[in-house]
DNA sequence: AGTCTATCCTGCCGGC
DNA sequence: TGCCGGCAGGATAGAC
């Protein structure tokens, strides 16, 4: 979307595709090429983008937006209905995964350095687990349901947050994103598909996020909902004060 | 440097 | 009923 559609194809036609990895949110194509080509097709999926390998000849999803011919005679498809995902050609992809966070899920996530990083920085807790250089991976359902777990206001400057406070964070996110990934992911508003194409489970397990008005699992308590960083974030007022224990 | 804000895009929902 | 304004959100460019 957006780019140079010649030179995005120039790059890929006859590129043997290595490795494939995932890095945060990203997915990383290696392609064995020489000669200077880019060495690596980036793709992102943001909201509503979905990729699949459909049968050569079949007919195009919706709202596909790139078919690319594969040798083994499927169709590889990127769909997206809004427009946002991304499928980038670069020339050295380390680059960009160099620039992210740690994975949540790695072990170099863990409740030390979680605290050291918070205390780095100054800054709402909720807006700096969102930036990717921050930590990779997690979107904002994600975010707020850590927060609640963890009993953090999302407001909370992250150098104020307690050696206490940032280990519960620290499980809270690993134990969500490890739940999620087991129940497939996040489908509450219809767009979010597994390669399958079915829904994923997470949504009914969710404590705060779209819950607005509606009361706590913990204490009843009606769930409010502000915008912080253009972002709709909820929280339980009673759960996660201000001050973290 | 670090942090914050506007922007992209379109399907859906609520209000009139 | 039907229309339309407003909302949702990940990353990034640009502002301060």
């Amino acid at each position: 979307v957006g780019g140079d559609a010649r030179a995005f194809a120039r790059g890929l036609v006859g590129a043997r595709v290595g490795a494939i990895r995932r890095r945060g949110k990203f997915l990383l194509f290696d392609l064995d090429v020489a000669d200077g080509r880019p060495a690596a097709l980036v793709g992102h999926l943001r909201m509503t983008g979905r990729m699949q390998v459909r049968p050569r000849g079949s007919a195009p999803t919706p709202h596909e937006c790139v078919a690319l011919d594969l040798d083994d005679g499927g169709t590889f498809s990127f769909d997206d209905v809004r427009k946002f995902g991304r499928l980038v050609l670069v020339g050295d992809a380390d680059e960009l995964v160099g620039a992210l966070g740690p994975e949540p899920l790695g072990a170099s996530f863990d409740a030390a350095w979680l605290h050291a990083a918070l205390h780095a920085r100054r800054r709402a807790v909720k807006p700096l687990l969102l930036d990717q250089t921050f930590v990779a991976g997690l979107g904002n359902i994600y975010v707020d349901e850590a927060l609640f777990e963890a009993g953090l206001h999302p407001l909370t400057p992250s150098n104020r947050v307690s050696t206490r406070a940032a280990a519960r964070l620290a499980d809270a996110v690993r134990g969500i994103l490890t739940r999620a990934i087991e129940r497939r992911g996040t489908s509450f508003d219809g767009f979010y598909r597994t390669p399958e194409g079915r829904p994923g489970g997470y949504q009914s397990e969710l404590k705060v996020y779209d819950r607005a008005q509606e009361p706590c699992v913990v204490c009843a308590a009606p769930i409010r909902r502000i915008v912080v960083g253009q972002r709709g974030t909820h929280f339980c007022p009673k759960c996660q004060r201000r001050i973290s224990r």
